[in-house]
DNA sequence: AGCACGCCGACT
DNA sequence: GTCGGCGTGCTC
């Protein structure tokens, strides 16, 4: 017997199976999927087995030399779903494996993480010839203690350590290892289903009507329909059918609302694979998972490739997270993934958002995927948005609170009622914007604002290569001083400590590093311990403060200015979300917008909490200037630390790919961070109808590289940030 | 990744 | 003449 071995090895070179001889000792053991020792030239490396055959080799091959598990790591689907992965995202299937599984399980010297054990005692002999053989008090104390019963080692010790010791020494005693897992699970009384509503149920029943087909449904439910509580209806019927569920958030930690629901519904059924655990903690998950001792796994993007068996619906809620995009390799995309799983399982894929992408609104459109809408609130009020235009306030000289927002946050203050200031991302500091109007250059070709290269002191659109002068005058207001400005979330807490008399609390990713931060901060918050919160888009995902009625964003343009041809659907997706969760509690919430562009659809739209008409708009952008759902993009990054090589290189790979007539070729044109760690990063962007025409092109280029160490290709299909 | 093989410059 | 630089190629 042979078995065909995926070694783990970090090489970029080697993306093979290599065949051992199986040990006789061995044969009745080895399963597919399961991961053995075998030699590797001189040395010793860790493989999955993939495939167990009969064909004796030509090659003389090596004996494995020991197997590592006795449970299969990678079942037959799981195998076949790095295989697809790997072939679609065009990386090492090795590493395709890795990311599909938890540290834990990964080769060697990078962690030891181990299974933990609880070590109990019992007796080796019957009670009565046990209590002969005693010597003394002591011994006979812990026999007493040990009688039809097994006790844990640390509480026997208490009694006497010499004792235990002695009598294991005798064999009267006999220990007992067992597995026990880190995670401490806390108690919650568990909650009892809430009655959907007439809207909810029709939901619930049409998925459910296709519980045991594979079946994609877009479910577009506005914030605050209740599209938790359908969910939770939904595993409820999975359940009834002792199938799982898989249930995708984007990011785990900030929502921790959502898993509490879940905990208190279904109580220790559910494994919950936080960002936040340890490497060991996951493990144990990860194994109550595959044994199946969990029917419920929730979880952020790598929680996809969670080992359930038996699949009965996939949940991924949020659909439109870039979080779901892995950026380093293997860059696959969650929902892929996802369709896949639920092909195989045969089981419905649920896709939920208040703001669905473009691409899968018009996938919905399509009928590709079922289209299921929620579009009343449960509470029924929606705050009131109000645009406050920013270039007005400059000429009357305000220019970080306008009047309107100073007056409201007074108002509120007055009140003793909560205010959250939001603050959009930091602009490119690249990316030339007037200060007096907010006027920011654009690529003519690509609609997307061009970038300034000091070095030749020209405007370049780093999709297309597009390049000009860079104007010093304002075209729009003639200002004079036309240049980019930047503010934090520390000068802006400055200037409201300076401005209001109110207590302040600033959340970001510099204040929130430490363990457990976040979720302080947001209970202090909500205990009224602070007046005004000041954020990034990070707290837009958890506005759910009674006290809060007021909220305002202070630059709704700068995600504008991202060059990026999604950062419209970026901006209508944040600007949305803040809309609608203001005010989910209190009767009069309000939302304030304050910047330039306040004619901008994406800000027309979601202050006016309308989707389908900045979904009409936005789709004939991308219909005009031929952007994905029309084309499919394919993003190449070429690297390397020497600008000669680079160059030439590019242009190559630019060469072979017209010589192919496939698709629109950009570039090659310097990526945004065009030198990050002293290596520089050239992009390609390919726009093509059908991306299947140009894997084999693709293959061949990454093969040709693949060993080259003066310059790395990297190619991203699919790719979600193009900036 | 490791390690061997191999082909050119500067040394006891 | 040998020692050692690291470029190239292989590992069942």
């Amino acid at each position: 017997m042979y078995a065909d071995v995926l070694v783990e090895l970090k090489a970029k070179g080697i993306d093979q199976t290599f065949t051992y001889k199986i040990p006789d000792e061995f044969i009745s053991k080895v399963k597919c999927g399961i991961r053995v020792l075998v030699p590797f030239g001189k040395q010793k490396l860790e493989g999955f087995v993939l495939q167990i055959h009969q064909n004796k080799p030509e090659f003389d091959c090596k004996d494995i030399i020991s197997l590592i598990d006795e449970e299969v790591i990678l079942n037959d689907e799981l195998i076949s779903l790095g295989k697809y992965m790997s072939k679609k995202t065009l990386c090492n299937l090795i590493l395709c494996y890795q990311s599909m599984l938890p540290k834990a399980l990964k080769a060697k010297n990078e962690t030891h993480i181990k299974k933990q054990y609880k070590t109990y005692v019992k007796l080796n002999l019957s009670y009565e010839d046990a209590i002969r053989k005693i010597k003394n008090e002591k011994q006979k104390q812990i026999i007493e203690t040990l009688k039809n019963t097994k006790i844990e080692k640390k509480e026997l010790l208490k009694i006497s350590a010499s004792a235990v010791q002695t009598l294991c020494k005798n064999n009267i005693l006999t220990e007992e290892k067992e597995e026990i897992y880190r995670k401490k699970w806390d108690k919650l009384s568990l909650e009892k289903p809430n009655p959907l509503t007439e809207e909810q149920n029709k939901v619930f029943k049409e998925i459910k009507n296709h519980l045991n087909t594979f079946y994609p449904f877009l479910l577009y439910g506005v914030t605050g329909s209740g599209k938790t509580e359908v969910y939770m209806h939904l595993i409820e019927e999975v359940k009834k059918e002792k199938k799982c569920a898989l249930i995708l958030v984007p990011e785990i930690s900030l929502t921790p609302q959502l898993t509490h629901m879940f905990q208190k519904r279904f109580g220790e059924d559910i494994a919950i694979l936080h960002s936040k655990l340890s490497d060991g903690e996951r493990y144990d998950e990860w194994r109550r998972i595959a044994r199946g001792e969990v029917s419920i796994v929730i979880g952020a993007r790598s929680a996809v490739f969670a080992p359930l068996k038996n699949i009965g619906i996939i949940i991924i809620d949020e659909e439109h997270s870039s979080t779901y995009k892995q950026e380093n390799n293997p860059k696959y995309h969650t929902i892929d993934i996802a369709i896949k799983r639920s092909k195989y399982h045969k089981c419905p894929l649920v896709l939920g958002s208040a703001t669905p992408s473009i691409e899968n609104y018009t996938r919905a459109k399509l009928d590709i995927f079922h289209l299921l809408e929620m579009k009343t609130r449960v509470n029924k009020n929606l705050p009131k948005v109000t645009l406050v235009d920013m270039k007005e306030e400059i000429k009357e000289g305000y220019s970080l609170f306008s009047r309107q927002l100073t007056q409201k946050i007074e108002e509120k203050l007055n009140k003793n009622e909560q205010v959250i200031l939001l603050l959009n991302r930091r602009g490119y500091t690249t990316v030339v914007t007037c200060k007096n109007c907010g006027f920011t250059q654009k690529c003519p070709h690509c609609d997307i604002p061009l970038t300034y290269h000091k070095a030749s002191n020209t405007m370049r659109c780093h999709y297309c290569g597009y390049g000009t002068f860079k104007i010093n005058v304002c075209p729009e207001c003639h200002f004079r001083n036309i240049n980019e400005f930047g503010l934090g979330t520390q000068k802006l807490e400055e200037e409201v400590e300076k401005k209001f008399k109110a207590r302040v609390l600033r959340m970001d990713a510099d204040t929130t590093t430490l363990k457990d931060a976040y979720e302080k901060m947001i209970q202090s918050f909500k205990n009224h311990e602070y007046d005004i919160l000041i954020g990034t888009q990070m707290i837009a995902k958890g506005l759910n403060f009674p006290l809060v009625t007021l909220v305002g964003v202070l630059n709704i343009d700068t995600s504008l200015q991202i060059p990026d041809f999604r950062s419209s659907e970026r901006t209508y997706q944040l600007l949305s979300q803040v809309a609608g969760r203001a005010g989910r509690f209190s009767l009069h919430g309000e939302v304030i917008f304050q910047g330039f562009n306040i004619d901008h659809y994406s800000v027309k739209y979601a202050s006016m909490h309308d989707y389908e008409g900045f979904y009409q708009e936005e789709i004939k952008i991308r219909k005009m200037l031929q952007y994905p759902p029309y084309t499919e993009l394919i993003l190449l990054k070429m690297i390397s630390k020497d600008e000669n090589i680079l160059k030439e290189e590019s242009q190559k790979i630019k060469k072979y790919l017209e010589r192919k007539k496939q698709g629109k070729i950009l570039g090659p044109t310097p990526s945004n961070l065009y030198k990050l760690n002293d290596r520089y990063h050239y992009q390609i962007m390919i726009k093509i109808k059908n991306k299947k025409d140009l894997y084999s092109s693709l293959i061949f280029l990454k093969d040709k590289y693949k060993d080259n160490k003066k310059f790395t290709l990297e190619i991203d299909v699919s790719p979600l940030k193009v900036s």
